[in-house]
DNA sequence: CTCAAACCTTACGTGCACGTTAGGGTTTGA
DNA sequence: TCAAACCCTAACGTGCACGTAAGGTTTGAG
């Protein structure tokens, strides 16, 4: 009563709405992740609207972590359930999970930010060093003028022992 | 002047210390990514400390969404550079592009973030379901009780054409 | 000196997420 | 009607980042 499914597109048009190849679609459906509504006479896949919401899905949870496998292990064991309420929590949690999972990514992402921030400013002070200098007397930029700073990790890892 | 180096750390050291296998060390010196300061006469490995400062360089990297095929040609790069400032330069220019994209990526993540907050939010009213609706009747959950909510994507997808 | 643990090189194997032919059949619109 | 565009299945190939096994050598504690 509320999805008007026109149910009259073929894979090159899901193609064209989802970004993905043919090739990516099918794969999706050998294992499991997607089914087409139907199919011609002739043997096209025939895909509704939800096919479209489900490879956007599909997406989403990969740029969450999800390897396909995972996403196929967790539609099985949903549809296990018998009743709509379970299945639903399980959806909860799950996504419960990936809250965790994608909020320590993200302290892990502000910390790498912050670390290129710092290694940045310090190779600022590089700027100034006599343009004559050579990778020796260089090599790890440990005397900055009248600087104090102690060398970023990202930045001393490459200021040693080179080819 | 500034580094004290052992020099007298065999592989499984690095190993314990950094956390990778000894495989993966290996792999990363044929890609050309770590090099040990020297070897036993006997042929193994010595690495100083100045290694596993390299190792979880290369692992922040990979990280910030790095193959190791790019670090690879980084440092290809990087030891073209005759002088110090030059390379320093370089570096700072590789970081500010990876500043770029972690702040790209965290705005996704965010986005996914608020994505699945809403998502479990929504579920929550399925709770209030009759524990007798089968499937079929809470297949979309769409009747949720007084509540004009859309359904989020993430909830949409899986609720439709299961196997 | 002995001997187990640690290490060496070489080389083939693995899991993931598709890519890429190959050799056909189907649809559609001019 | 017929060709261009579209689609099918089946099966082998790819890039990445290592894993794993084989068969031998080195090290260092007892």
């Amino acid at each position: 009563m509320s999805s008007k499914t026109p149910d009259t597109m073929r894979i090159g048009q899901l193609v064209k709405a989802s970004g993905k190849t043919a090739r990516t679609l099918h794969f999706y459906e050998e294992m499991g992740l997607l089914r087409p509504s139907g199919r011609t006479k002739g043997g096209f896949r025939l895909y509704d609207d939800t096919a479209l919401v489900r490879v956007r899905w599909i997406e989403r949870l990969q740029e969450l972590g999800f390897s396909l496998q995972e996403v196929q292990d967790f539609l099985a064991r949903l549809s296990e359930e018998a009743y709509g309420p379970d299945a639903m929590m399980r959806l909860r949690s799950f996504y419960v999970e990936k809250l965790e999972e994608t909020r320590v990514a993200m302290a892990r992402m502000r910390a790498l930010e912050r670390d290129l921030s710092n290694s940045i400013d310090y190779l600022d002070g590089c700027r100034s060093c006599e343009p004559l200098t050579n990778r020796g007397d260089c090599s790890v930029c440990d005397q900055h003028p009248g600087q104090d700073q102690v060398v970023p990790d990202l930045v001393a890892a490459v200021t040693q022992a080179q080819a």
